[in-house]
DNA sequence: TGGCTTGTGTTATAATTTTAACAGGGATTT
DNA sequence: AAATCCCTGTTAAAATTATAACACAAGCCA
């Protein structure tokens, strides 16, 4: 077995991933770790063992073929498995998701969307027609989504989640303000927290304030 | 001059705040470093640590008093400063922030949206009329928010954010696809990136799956 | 009130992560 | 084709981050 590859290099994938898209679409064929790393403002040598942990995709005195690290990175990633998707919430957060992350263009396919709320059920959100949440579970017996977005209330959250884990979904990203933690043992989890971010911009304004203001 | 805190450390804090938020409103008065660390699915020694960077807030044979360190923590936040901001773009990821983002109650103040759609124009999202997007440096010049979110495409971030950055905008919270990197000595930046997320839910998905077939 | 327990703040140790250094394979140039 | 330069993969060192250990202040109970 493979030693475990950290979450700090993980969590720098989708970015170099997102510039190397860039880089392909504007037509550069190679670049180098020091190039990318001064776009990316890491280190050079960072680039390089964080790329080493999957095998060694450049060469000696030429770099990396952009074309090439992308797609590799679109496999390690899994970008690459045309995983399946259902949305649950089709509200404010739900909508924005569906519109804003073009699942189609990385890789990913969104294949149901659901919500309880009557007004909403049955209507249209990028194509899909918004089904009721009550029938999920035959949905998901059917189709085997892999992953669900969760756009749902955070009273309904927990619910939610281990009702979809007993249909077998076995990602979850989670947009509700309470944490979906150890939902089991190989259940992937992704919490994303709008107000965290927030919060964390606070502290560093304050922090660039209190400098300047004793500076 | 205090030494620097560290960004893992201040990564943590929004969490403990919303967990001690939960506590305060289910009435908790008291939690040691020891349950809050199970809770949060860290060490006890990483919450006193975390703590201790900012002072000591606990009480010997005793722990934490919810009140005063929910509190503490958002003085440290800055969320007792009552920031200002400013929304730009009311597509659906401003329309989101603006809607899910209870602003008034993590202290902020939401107070303007701009927007450069005539259709947009003039219409109300959270009591606030859209404003066009071509007054927003009187606007600025006036009120002097502190914060821009900028839920804008990609093509027109850059622009946006220098423009609000010669206005006095001294932080930014980006929602665009693309990167806001040194944007300047003292601006706070924090980006969000939700298709980021998504990615590193497939890996960690990929990677169950793969552990799995093996096993 | 005295002894015992609890749980912090802090110091010490371990683990991880980042940065630097470098040997050598390959490209490029003349 | 030889020489030079470039830039990776990898190993070593430094820095940071997380965990454990512990001394002692304060609560708690008899």
């Amino acid at each position: 077995m493979e030693k475990k590859v950290s979450a700090s290099v993980v969590n720098r994938l989708p970015r170099y991933y997102r510039y190397l898209t860039d880089l392909l679409a504007a037509g550069v064929e190679r670049i180098s770790s020091k190039e990318l790393s001064e776009k990316m403002h890491v280190t050079a040598s960072q680039i390089r063992q964080d790329l080493n942990c999957f095998g060694g995709f450049g060469q000696q005195g030429y770099g990396y073929n952009v074309k090439l690290l992308q797609s590799e990175i679109a496999k390690i990633l899994g970008l690459d498995r045309g995983y399946t998707a259902v949305l649950v919430g089709a509200g404010n957060m739900g909508r924005t998701f569906a519109i804003n992350t073009k699942f189609e263009s990385r890789g990913f396919r969104l294949v149901g969307i659901f919500d309880i709320d009557p007004k909403k059920i049955g209507t249209t959100l990028t194509k899909h027609t918004i089904m009721d949440y009550a029938n999920i579970r035959a949905f998901i017996e059917e189709h085997h989504p892999a992953m669900a977005i969760l756009a749902v209330p955070k009273q309904a959250m927990h619910n939610v989640a281990q009702e979809l884990i007993d249909c077998g979904i076995r990602a979850f990203l989670n947009f509700s303000y309470t944490e979906l933690s150890a939902a089991g043992e190989n259940i992937a989890v992704e919490n994303v927290h709008l107000s965290d971010s927030l919060m964390r911009l606070s502290y560093k304004l304050l922090e660039n304030d209190q400098k300047n203001s004793e500076g």
